[in-house]
DNA sequence: AATATCTTTGAAATCTCTTTGAAAATATTA
DNA sequence: TAATATTTTCAAAGAGATTTCAAAGATATT
C-alpha cells in the first residue's frame, strides 16, 4: 500500500509518517503542496493524506485542481482547530473523509483501512491521455487517432509508465522492477522487445531510445 | 438519490430525514436493523446511514453481515458518545464513514456527499439495464431483442456485475469475490466456466475478455 | 575497426481461456 | 419418498495468445 503524505508540519509529519511505516505502508512524505502534486500526477499512490491548512498553498486549492486533471485517488484531509464549516469545504473540494486533530491513531488507522478498501473498486476506470494516446491500462487498450489498438498486459504495463512519464527518461532497471517486479529472474533484453513490440503496434510511435540508459515517450511537437 | 436510514431514535430519525429530503434525497426509514437489512438486500440504495447503538441488533453486526454477502453500498455510520475505539470498530467492521454526534448538518451532508460522489451507479428501481440488455437480478431474468432469456442465479449476479459496470474491466478477484464470496473455496477457473454459459445463451454476446486480468461488458457502437 | 547496445526475426515454452463431459449438489415434480 | 430436472462444480483436453529465449542483423560509440 503506497502512500502519499502531505503536510507541513514536519513534527506531525514525522510522528505519523513513523506509525504508517510500521502498519507496513509505504510513505512517501513532502511539505510542498505544488510539489506534492506533481509528484502523485507522476507516480500512482493508493491513498493521499493531504494537510488542511498550509503556509505555501493550501489543502483545498491543491484538492481542486488534482480532481480538476481526473485523478480519483482517495484523500483523508487533516485538518486541526477546524470547524464543520470547514470540514464541509474540504470535503466539498473533493476529499473522501476528514479527520480532526488531534485524533486517535486507531480511528486514523482505520479511516486509512475504509479508504483504501473503496479504492480498491475505484481503481476501475482510470485512463491516461499522453503523447497523443489515451490508454486503459486495465482494459489494456490504447486509442490513437480514433483506432482501438489492443495490448498484452506487458504491453500495456509497458506503455502505462512511458505515458505517466512523458518526455521523461525510464532507465531500464526501473521499467523491469515495475512491469516484471525485481524478483523476476527473466532475461533483460525483454525490454527491449517489447519495445519492439509497442513500435510495431503503434503507428509512427513516439518511443525514443537513450543508448545505454533507456526509453521515453516524446511529447507531441505542435 | 435513494437512501435508507436506519436508525432507532426516532427524534433523530424525524428531524434528519426532513431536511434530507429537503435537499432532495428520496429516504426510506425504519427503526429495525434486521428489517434494515432486508430492505436493502432487495432494493438498491445509492448510500445507507446507520445508526451505530440500537436496541435490537446494533449496527456494526449488521453491517458485518451486509458486507459479508456481498454488497458494497457506501454506509455512513451515526455515533453518539463514542471513542475513537469505537469509531476504528464502526469503519473496520465495514462502514465508509462514520460521524460522531452532535454533528452540524453542513458537514452531514458534505460527508454524504463525499461517499455519493464514490459510488455512482445507474439503475432504475431494481432493474438493470445496460448494453442492450435488461436484468432482473432477483427474477434471473434477462431481456434481449424482446427475448426473454432465464438465469441461474450464479450467472445473474455474474451478468450483473458486468452490467453494471459497462464498459470498464472487472478483474477476475472482483468477480470472484462478488458472485461467490471472500471466503469460497472454489476453483478460480469457474468464472470462465459462467462467461461460458452466459456467452452461450445471449446472442452475439458483447463479454469480452482480457487476457491476465478479466472481463467486461462492452458498450454498444453507434 | 572493434565493441557494445539496440532492433528484428523466428520459434519454443508457457500460460490463460474456451470448450466439453461428467460427477456432485440442489431444487422440483410426481 | 422417489424420480427427475436443474444448477453448480471439477477435471481435462484443445485452442489460442502471450511470454520468453536465442540468434542474427543494424546502429551508435569509442
Amino acid at each position: 500500500m503506497k502512500l502519499l503524505f502531505i503536510t507541513d508540519k514536519v513534527k506531525l509529519a514525522k510522528k505519523l509518517a513513523q506509525t504508517l511505516k510500521e502498519h507496513g505502508y509505504l510513505v512517501d512524505y513532502t511539505a510542498d503542496g505544488q510539489t506534492g502534486l506533481e509528484i502523485s500526477a507522476g507516480e500512482s499512490y493508493d491513498l493521499i493524506i493531504l494537510e488542511w491548512k498550509m503556509s505555501e498553498r493550501d489543502g483545498i486549492s491543491i484538492l481542486k485542481e488534482f480532481r480538476s486533471q481526473g485523478f480519483d485517488t482517495p484523500v483523508l484531509m487533516i485538518g486541526d482547530n477546524d470547524t464543520p464549516q470547514e470540514r464541509a469545504a474540504g470535503l466539498d473540494s473533493g476529499a473522501d473523509d476528514f479527520l480532526s486533530q488531534p485524533f486517535a491513531m486507531e480511528e486514523f488507522l482505520a479511516r486509512l483501512r475504509a479508504l483504501s478498501r473503496r479504492g480498491r473498486k475505484a481503481l476501475v476506470g482510470n485512463i491516461i491521455v499522453a503523447g497523443g494516446l489515451t490508454l486503459d491500462p486495465l482494459k489494456c487498450e490504447v486509442i490513437q487517432d480514433n483506432q482501438v489498438i489492443r495490448l498484452s498486459v506487458k504491453e500495456a504495463s509497458l506503455l502505462e509508465i512511458l505515458m505517466r512519464n512523458l518526455g521523461r527518461v525510464i532507465t531500464k532497471e526501473l521499467i523491469f522492477e515495475r512491469v516484471w517486479g525485481y524478483e523476476s529472474d527473466i532475461q533483460f533484453a525483454n525490454i527491449d522487445l517489447y519495445i519492439h513490440y509497442l513500435r510495431k503496434k503503434l503507428n509512427n510511435c513516439r518511443i525514443k531510445t537513450v543508448r545505454g540508459v533507456g526509453y521515453y515517450l516524446a511529447e507531441e511537437k505542435s
